[in-house]
DNA sequence: GTATGAACAGCTTGTTCATGG
DNA sequence: CCATGAACAAGCTGTTCATAC
């Protein structure tokens, strides 16, 4: 009775387009989890998108889940006691990271098509 | 305890770009629904993306109960009995539907500005 | 088999709660 | 207050079932 569904195909899902971003930004600079969402929500606020704290948590736990990611636990710089978790990539994670990117710029690019398409379609 | 959830603004629903879609295709060509669906998935085929029948009735029920279209039923051409249910603009449908389509070119704008800026950020 | 529609079930994601510093 | 995480619940969407021709 509960069979897996298979996707239509629409556009990408929140939370891949969220671990593409999180892979990329540990790539730059390593950040912790208020604080990449903080970096995300002020890089898309004039696009009018505003993730929540969750969204970017379950992100960052697949990324771990998969192999890509693990957790550094440290004291937040200043603080004595705060203790924040950073990000870092796995002795393979940086290989599989990359792999994944490739195929999100495939995904991506297929999005906008679709959505330039719809543009083309209707407001033309 | 049942609050409204706000959206978080990521990318556009399914049904909001098949309500457009079905908008243009009545103010092109009078059909009805599962040839509609026919027409949608060779469209988009190439795009990797295959709507449901489901989801084209739920979107064009919406559009009914938006007030911007109403269902003509009429036998299918050639047809003696296959009794088939077409759609066109209700009186002040047509109106509505300018200013549905409007809205959502925004949102496709936007939409086309947040995965460029993916593709931008991440690919680079 | 084609067509329409509703009911159901699984997946995605936003809100809330719990714990600790 | 900030930070992390899990539990919960609402919303979206794919599959299945029912009805009719």
């Amino acid at each position: 009775m509960s069979e897996k569904r298979k996707p239509s195909g629409f556009l990408l899902k929140q939370r891949a387009f969220l671990k593409l971003y999180l892979i990329t930004l540990t790539e730059q600079e390593r950040l912790y989890g208020l604080k990449l969402l903080d970096v995300l929500r002020e890089e898309f606020q004039p696009f009018g998108y505003r993730p929540n704290h969750s969204e970017v948590y379950k992100a960052l736990h697949d990324l771990i889940e998969e192999g890509i990611l693990e957790q550094v636990k440290k004291k937040k710089e200043g603080m004595k006691y705060q203790e924040v978790v950073y990000y870092r990539f796995t002795e393979e994670g940086y290989k599989k990271a990359q792999l994944y990117k490739r195929q999100l710029k495939t995904e991506l690019d297929r999005c906008e098509a679709l959505i330039r398409k719809a543009i083309k379609d209707n407001f033309s």
